[in-house]
DNA sequence: CTTCGTAAATTTTTT
DNA sequence: ATTTACGAAG
């Protein structure tokens, strides 16, 4: 028995690959994780690599743990097979479980699968305490790690109390947004000040600069340190990057179309030990495995950058052309979708200019059309859908809900196709949103155990100092925050030391004295606990429980429910792993996501962002929201690149299906609050062969949306023209009356695709898009140096261009 | 120090 | 429309 046998021949090749690179070009549904699984078996139990020194790299942590069991099983059915010559699934119970823990113990054990950050997080656990920062910070390996909103809070600290600024012109979300930019980036403050240029830039600079002093105070790292940190460890040091290099041999990343360059930057220095990778020729016993698909590139929002993959070959590979190289393959069979529905794929994805070029293969047959349903706005939308999904569970018995995905491209359309789902009693679950850990409960018992671990962690002490309430109020708060400040140590320090706190008085000194006893005596707990005691024993000492007992509401009786549910996961993370403690539970808690959480056993509809729908297939997938402005979202409609990663996501999208593929638009939608905005369908629609499609014909939609592009290209042209006549002293033209088809008889102003405008602070824009109409007009501006902004005339300070 | 009320912002996608 | 944030009163 072989880890080659029912593959085909590109998969067998991919499988068997063991020295040097190798880029596999996997499209959609072309059994790529079935190559990945099989190759790390194959390399266990052929080649005999040592479990050890295998490092892959998934996407998810969800996908981690699949390929973990899929891997287990693997490798039990052929052990089952050598050694006792039957089928695994034949051997008595006592058997089955005696070989799945030996497999644990000596193989799914040492092998490091995981996300980028949950690996080098682990790695940091090592080796943080002897990286050198160029400007004196450091770390111990008992950091904490914030979130993205613990990140924004310690950096709306720094606006307005360091820095005195307005945090409405300075919005902490942007200014981390920019910093993260920079980190992904590689760059350091410096380099920031020096690449940014303007006021705005150099005070970015500045934030970024305290900012990263100021996680170093906590001893914290955000979400891009944990990338970054290990890229500037393994490139200063010369023996933990030797240890690594000779550790990891064996490289494998799935979906490496996402990844960014700290990513790669730390895939180089671990495979090539810091050479540059084409004069790297080591490669015996040594392999660097790339999986991805550029076509399905979705991410570029958070820097990934599928040049990364589309370069592959030029950086490590043999140079040679496709047809004979041995440092690509390509899988292009889709065992996964009906030929109609490839065919649509294959279509829309055929007008993106940047790719490699490749084409999905069928082996499957025909299969049913794609259903298009327009529908009046998005009630009518969810209404459209239920029947849609009632009828054919009604048709066809056999169908579960659970082979159902409803995929939208925000989250905020959730709401109207969940009341539709709840009044109809049909069971769903929706992936994304609100994490389970980022509940406020979850969040305030995990501040806890991030305290007791790391005393240097304010942020944490701050969010439970005085929860539950303990008489502990701003003025005492301050009042201690600021000795903390002018003696440069933890808030921990000063909490804890008695005679600093009896100098209070009072209430609050009482207060204080408790709060530090009980962190005190649960400290003493850490060492011999098991996690889920000694979260049990937080939530019961801190007077949590009791606050919520009291309370008593239906609100208090979920939270309960919720650190019921937290202590249900410690043990549950204790039982997964031999060396699971408090440490890397609460690392597991911090990187997890809500798609990781969500059990798939359960029969029910699934909805969920197109992003999350990523790497999943499903027999009916319905995609909803396929209108112009929504999907492709506003944002990328004046923007040829971004204009394809929507593109891409479509194909994402529609290559999730197996079977059976709904497409829904609305001509109305309601965005936020009341307002009624005429929506377009979606130009993706128009990209897929009509003779695929039944249902509302797309034809009214997509010849309409040709129509209306070719429209607002005349009405950009009329303008220059008129404009060019004015100054020629010639009088104007028709332009006006194609406008009116936008701009509604708002009184005095009126605005146009097109329009140039003033805006007081930003300066000279053109209008990219209007919605609404009338009175209730808003309208979308591009100005220079800066995104898109979407504007409401009747507040903003803009005047149109022309008026000067 | 806490509670209650009003004001303001919110909607891209996420490890 | 709903949620979060801040300020005034208790």
């Amino acid at each position: 028995m072989s880890f080659l046998d029912g593959l085909n021949d590109a998969q067998r090749q991919a499988v068997d690959h063991l020295s040097g690179p190798l880029l596999v070009v996997a499209g959609a549904g072309s059994g790529k994780t079935r190559a990945l699984t099989h190759r790390i078996a194959h390399l266990i139990s052929h080649h005999c690599v040592d479990p050890a020194n295998i490092l892959a790299v998934t996407f998810t942590n969800k996908a981690a743990r699949e390929m973990k069991e899929r891997l287990e099983i693997l490798l039990a059915r052929k052990i089952a097979f050598d050694q006792f010559a039957q089928p695994y699934s034949t051997l008595e119970m006592g058997k089955q479980r005696e070989l799945r823990t030996r497999i644990y113990r000596e193989i799914t054990k040492e092998l490091w699968i995981g996300t980028f950050h949950a690996l080098f997080s682990r790695l940091l656990r090592f080796d943080i305490d002897k990286f050198v920062d160029t400007e004196g910070l450091s770390w111990t390996r008992q950091f904490s790690i914030y979130d993205e909103k613990d990140a924004q809070n310690l950096i709306k600290e720094i606006v307005t109390q360091d820095l005195q600024l307005d945090p409405k012109r300075f919005e902490p979300k942007k200014i981390r947004w920019a910093i993260s930019n920079a980190k992904n980036q590689g760059w350091m403050p410096e380099k920031l000040e020096v690449e940014s240029e303007g006021h705005r830039g150099k005070l970015i600079a500045k934030v970024y600069r305290l900012y990263r002093k100021s996680l170093a105070a906590n001893n914290a790292l955000d979400f891009d340190d944990l990338l970054l940190i290990p890229v500037q460890l393994l490139q200063q040091n010369e023996q933990i990057r030797g240890y690594w290099h000779n550790r990891f041999k064996h490289l494998l990343v799935d979906e490496y179309q996402d990844t960014n360059r700290t990513q790669y930057e730390l895939i180089r220095l671990l495979s090539t030990n810091n050479l540059q990778p084409s004069l790297f020729k080591s490669w015996d016993n040594r392999s660097i495995f790339v999986v991805g698909d550029a076509d399905q590139s979705i991410y570029s929002f958070r820097a990934a950058d599928f040049t990364i993959l589309m370069d592959f070959q030029n950086d490590f590979g043999d140079k040679k052309s496709d047809k004979i190289t041995k440092t690509m393959v390509k899988l292009e069979e889709n065992y996964r979708s009906t030929a109609t529905i490839l065919e649509a794929a294959n279509s829309l994805i055929s007008n993106n200019t940047e790719r490699i070029d490749k084409v999905l293969k069928a082996t499957r047959g025909e299969g049913s059309l794609i259903h298009l349903t327009r529908c009046d706005d998005e009630i009518a939308e969810a209404e459209a859908v239920t029947h849609r999904l009632k009828n054919l569970q009604r048709t066809n018995p056999e169908l579960n809900w659970r082979d159902i995905t409803i995929l939208y491209r925000t989250n905020a359309q959730s709401r109207s196709l969940e009341d539709s789902l709840v009044r109809w009693g049909i069971p769903y679950v929706v992936v994304g949103g609100l994490r389970f850990y980022d509940r406020r409960e979850i969040k305030d018992i995990l501040a806890y155990l991030k305290l007791l671990i790391n005393p240097a962690d304010t942020v944490s002490l701050l969010r439970i100092i005085n929860t539950p309430r303990r008489g502990i109020g701003k003025t005492t708060i301050q009042r201690l925050t600021d000795a903390a400040n002018q003696l440069s140590i933890p808030l921990w320090d000063i909490v804890s030391d008695h005679e600093a706190v009896r100098t209070l008085g009072g209430r609050s000194a009482k207060g204080l004295l408790q709060f530090c006893e009980l962190i005190t005596s649960l400290k003493e707990q850490l060492k011999n606990s098991k996690p889920h005691v000694l979260i049990q024993d937080v939530i019961e000492r801190s007077g949590y429980l009791n606050e919520l007992i009291s309370d008593a509401t239906e609100e208090s009786e979920e939270r309960r429910r919720n650190l019921q549910e937290l202590i249900n996961a410690a043990i549950q993370h204790e039982e997964e792993n031999d060396d699971g403690n408090i440490e890397t539970f609460l690392a597991t808690a911090a990187l997890a996501s809500d798609a990781d959480e969500k059990d798939t056993s359960s029969n029910r509809i699934t909805l969920m962002t197109l992003h999350s729908s990523k790497g999943l297939e499903f027999p009916v997938v319905c995609i909803v929201g396929m209108e112009q402005g929504l999907f492709p979202s506003y944002r990328s409609l004046d923007d040829s690149s971004s204009l394809e990663e929507e593109r891409r996501l479509c194909y994402v999208g529609i290559t999730r299906a197996k079977e059976q593929l709904f497409l829904f638009h609305a001509s109305e939608r309601r965005l936020w609050g009341g307002i009624r905005e005429p929506a377009l369908p979606s130009l993706f629609l128009s990209e897929l062969p009509e003779n695929l499609l039944k249902g509302d014909r797309p034809l009214s939609g997509g010849a309409a949306l040709r129509k209306e592009n070719r429209l607002e290209r005349l009405t950009r042209i009329d303008r220059k023209e008129s404009l060019e006549a004015l100054a020629g002293g010639e009088q104007s033209l028709p332009a006006n009356g194609l406008r009116k088809v936008h701009a509604g008889p708002s009184p005095g102003k009126s605005w146009a695709v097109g329009d140039q405008v003033i805006h007081a602070n930003f300066g000279l824009g053109e209008i990219t898009h209007t919605f609404g109409s009338g009175q209730k007009i808003s309208i979308a501006v591009k100005f220079e140096g800066m995104g898109p902004k979407i504007l409401d005339p009747r507040l903003a300070p803009i005047q149109p261009a022309g008026n000067i």
